[in-house]
DNA sequence: GAGCACTGC
């Protein structure tokens, strides 16, 4: 066998080394230069043409009737919209229970009040001794319940400290009451100095430990042994009064009209001095909280102001998909028109708009991708960019490419919207374009911090949760952790802890929410709290801006996420624990002030706040693979990528790999211009070896079974569902699916079952797999088999082929290789780096000698996910100017290659064999 | 023998 794969190794090095001298013989240098050349020219005009039936293709099809709104989006946008509306209705009665307390409250300082005065006066007025029997005792009743009133008191005033308002600033400096000088900044003795200062301005033992302490000492004694000491530093002010709860609550119940309520909303005041500002300047940015009403009110006030005549749009991109949807069905409704007609929205697998449509939502990614046909944005009066602030991928390109687009087209203004932090930023990035303020609406959170850093965070926020139910008013908590471990052990923790404590203290309900959780158990935070009872909400990022979750009025935030680096040097990601930023931990604390005044208890001390966390979070354009986006930027005819007017560049090493990559796909010339493959590339919404693959997929009759497999690797890996209590049934039946060859067929074998099945939910149960991923997946494909179509690939299956259908998907990763070493160690072809065999692939026990992964991922060593056994020939036939036979030769062979991989100017010499 | 935060096209 050895042997045998070693003669045919020698064959193919035998033709490869004869193709290259023959070609030497026949041709001198300037022929060769010559022959490039002219390949080069052919294959620009070839991909101009292309490009061209593209734009002929896509004109034909814009003629789209209004009356396509009557489709399955449609429904789903109108549900969400009445969804929306029962949210409403369901926090009335919160909020009027809440102004019932406060009302109650008021009430009972009256009645102390008055029963205090009532005594007084009793005793000043008579003598003891000339009240009758019964008088005496109610006077004692009497001051009983006074003594007892007070009681009380006394131990809620421990548990409320006093709050104190930081003094109003200028907006936006909340923070700098941290006046630490810098000197004081460094040693250890400093740190404790300013937090005893912080601290003798308040301070109270979380827990109320006296007072507790007389309610029912032992009670509460397994939960004070270990209590976390807080100290309150500082309130996030916010706008409304406590007095406006029942102000609102009062308005809400007389069913405010749409009008009203647009009315009522902060921005209604600005609306003349807004569209004075807009017609004055080109660029304006809108510094504007949360509630303040900009997302649905601007697109209405320009639309009245004339902005949508001459058939122009008004655009605004949202980062999310559902915050896209449900804002244009907003809209639709103020404005009393159907959705998808004259206002719309359009994401991915969905495009609620029609030729009628005015104002136009959509997500950032469906912008990018809309300026490969309309690179002007011609159709548009207004681009409205939407929570800049998050500093999406999507967002920093537009910005570049929006800031170079208002410089020729003078008649497009252009709203850039942002949270506070970056306004400043923004103006400066756009020429100083004037910053537009409107207030927002929100209530205030008192912040706390630990008095001492926690050592170990999980069990300081089952602590903190545990204080929490036992000393404050009801009202739910959500935990901010990292991940969906930290979850589970959390929740293990609570559980078992409240148990413990029985009937001692009020019910706990304690649920987890994260991304990859399946979606009904998501939906169980929704469901109302029962009476009398607290829900405590163990929630990953995704509660940080993706869900809202109605009722928190406590936040416990111990300051650290997860996050996904990319390490341009290796090509490697790593999902690591960080510290959150800044703006990272007021995003979180803001979740405690949304129906009601909040309290947010940050697991770190105020000195880590201050100076340990960095402002914001590194956006994410400089951590990420910026292959595609690169590939895109490309294809809209941008050159110099070096000089790309980014808001914050990326790492030079991220573009210059992206580039080289995209050379050797051949998506790019050795003059750096796009060919016409990477043209046809760039018109998949996937990585540019994906987009490869798919492509190469014609040469070898599989596109079919390439789709499939593209689709699948698509979802994030959350196919598989492993329940803790039925892991070996899910491991088993995770096997059944394995093929021969390794995992991109093992997930050929998933899908193609599914659909046998008819696209069965059941199917999926038995199978321990996430239905979810699976609809996705059929998303994905639908769609990709769409461009497929649209770049001119015939459809085609090899069902029996499996061959065929690892060379297409090598044409794709050839950079993705790893060999079997001497050790029973892999290495890696381009980097020699040690890797190693994920041990959830089909390969695992295998150990093939040539293996091409998918992704390369560091968890606790670096694994290779999604790997597929290949023959090293087959890397000569895919990518001959990439790789030489020597390269390739079977490691056992004496002759091994002391270097592997290639230098810069070997890819480039290479190239010339194109 | 590990263990995947979150979006988006």
């Amino acid at each position: 066998m050895g042997k045998h794969k070693e003669k045919s190794h020698k064959k193919d090095r035998d033709r490869h080394g004869e193709g290259s001298s023959k070609r030497k013989r026949d041709s001198s240098p300037e022929d060769e230069y010559a022959k490039m050349e002219k390949e080069r020219l052919r294959d620009l005009k070839e991909r101009d043409e292309f490009a061209e039936r593209l734009k002929q293709r896509d004109q034909d099809k814009t003629k789209k009737i209004a009356d396509k709104t009557n489709t399955k989006s449609y429904e789903e946008a109108a549900k969400r919209l009445k969804m929306e509306a029962l949210d409403r209705d369901s926090m009335l009665p919160k909020l009027r229970i809440e102004s019932r307390r406060q009302y109650l409250a008021k009430r009972k300082e009256e009645k102390v009040d008055e029963l205090e005065a009532d005594i007084r006066d009793d005793e000043y007025l008579f003598d003891e001794g000339s009240l009758t029997k019964r008088e005496r005792e109610e006077r004692e009743y009497k001051k009983r319940v006074l003594h007892l009133a007070k009681e009380h008191d006394k131990a809620r005033e421990l548990v409320n400290i006093q709050r104190y308002h930081i003094p109003e600033g200028k907006k936006g400096e909340e923070e700098k009451y941290v006046e630490v000088d810098e000197r004081e900044k460094v040693p250890h003795s400093e740190q404790r100095k300013w937090e005893e200062e912080q601290m003798s301005s308040a301070q109270f033992r979380f827990g109320a430990k006296d007072a507790a302490k007389k309610r029912s000492q032992e009670d509460y004694d397994m939960i004070l042994d270990d209590e976390i000491e807080f100290i309150q530093a500082l309130q996030k002010p916010g706008n409304l009064k406590k007095d406006d709860i029942e102000e609102i609550s009062e308005t809400m119940k007389k069913k405010m009209s749409i009008e009203d309520t647009k009315k009522s909303l902060p921005i209604y005041a600005f609306r003349d001095d807004l569209i004075k500002a807009i017609k004055e300047h080109q660029v304006l940015i809108i510094e504007g909280e949360t509630g303040s009403g900009k997302t649905t009110q601007i697109p209405q006030y320009l639309h009245e102001a004339g902005f949508t005549e001459d058939k122009k749009k008004i655009g605004c991109t949202q980062p999310r998909r559902v915050a896209a949807m449900s804002v244009a069905a907003r809209v639709a409704q103020e404005m009393g028109v159907k959705l998808g007609n004259e206002v719309g929205y359009s994401i991915r697998f969905e495009d609620c708009t029609s030729e009628r449509t005015m104002i136009k939502y959509m997500t950032d990614g469906t912008l990018h991708r809309e300026f490969l046909s309309e690179p002007d944005l011609q159709s548009y009066s207004v681009m409205i960019i939407d929570e800049a602030h998050e500093r999406t991928l999507h967002t920093d390109i537009l910005f570049g490419l929006v800031k170079d687009i208002v410089r020729f087209r003078t008649d497009l203004k252009l709203l850039i919207s942002s949270a506070t932090l970056d306004a400043e930023k923004f103006s400066g990035f756009f020429d100083d374009a004037p910053i537009f303020r409107i207030p927002g609406r929100r209530f205030p959170v008192d912040i706390y911090y630990t008095k001492a850093p926690e050592a170990d965070y999980i069990d300081a926020c089952v602590v903190s949760v545990l204080q929490i139910h036992v000393s404050q008013p009801l009202g739910d908590i959500l935990v901010f952790l990292t991940g969906q471990d930290e979850i589970e052990a959390c929740q293990e923790l609570l559980t078992e802890r409240s148990r413990r404590l029985g009937n001692k203290i009020k019910e706990l309900l304690i649920l987890p929410v994260y991304a990859n959780l399946p979606s009904e158990m998501q939906a169980k935070i929704f469901e109302p709290t029962p009476p009398g009872a607290r829900k405590v909400i163990l929630a990953t990022n995704i509660a940080e801006t993706s869900l809202t979750i109605d009722n928190i009025i406590y936040v416990i935030d111990p300051g650290f996420c997860k996050q996904n680096n990319f390490n341009s040097k290796t090509g490697m990601e790593s999902l690591v624990v960080v510290p959150i930023s800044k703006a990272s931990a007021n995003q979180r604390a803001g979740r405690a002030g949304r129906v009601a005044a909040g309290k947010c208890f940050r697991l770190y001390t105020a000195w880590a706040y201050a100076h340990e966390l960095e402002e914001c979070t590194v956006p994410e354009i400089q951590r990420i693979n910026l292959g595609n986006a690169v590939l895109m930027l490309k294809a809209l005819g941008i050159r110099d990528l070096m000089n790309f007017d980014f808001l914050d560049p990326p790492p030079h090493e991220s573009l210059v790999l992206a580039l080289e990559q995209l050379y050797a796909l051949g998506a790019l010339n050795h003059e750096g211009e796009l060919t016409k493959l990477g043209r046809r590339m760039a018109e998949f919404p996937v990585d540019p070896m994906m987009g490869k693959m798919l492509l190469a997929s014609e040469k070898y009759k599989c596109s079919e079974e390439i789709l499939t497999i593209a689709a699948m690797l698509s979802v994030n890996s959350s196919l598989f569902y492993r329940p803790k209590d039925k892991a070996i049934h899910a491991d088993t039946a995770r096997k059944n699916f394995n093929a021969q060859g390794g995992d991109h067929l093992t997930l050929l074998n998933v899908y193609n079952e599914w659909a046998q099945s008819d696209y069965s939910t059941q199917w999926c149960f038995e199978n321990y797999i996430q239905h979810r991923s699976m609809k996705r997946a059929r998303d994905v494909r639908d769609q990709l088999s769409g461009l497929m179509q649209r770049v001119e690939i015939k459809m085609e299956s090899s069902p029996s082929e499996t061959i065929n259908v690892r060379k297409a998907i090598t044409a794709g990763y050839f950079y993705h290789i790893a060999r079997l070493g001497k050790g029973g160690q892999y290495k890696t072809a381009k980097h020699n780096q040690t890797v190693t065999i994920h041990p959830n692939s089909s390969l695992f026990e295998e150990l093939p000698r040539w293996v091409l992964y998918h992704e390369l991922v560091v968890t606790t060593k670096e694994f290779m996910r999604q790997v597929t056994e290949i023959e090293s020939k087959w890397l000569l036939e895919v990518a001959p100017h990439y790789y030489q036979a020597r390269e390739l030769e079977d490691s056992t062979n004496k002759k091994m290659p002391k270097v592997v991989g290639k230098s810069k100017s070997q890819l480039a010499g290479a190239a010339g064999m194109l």
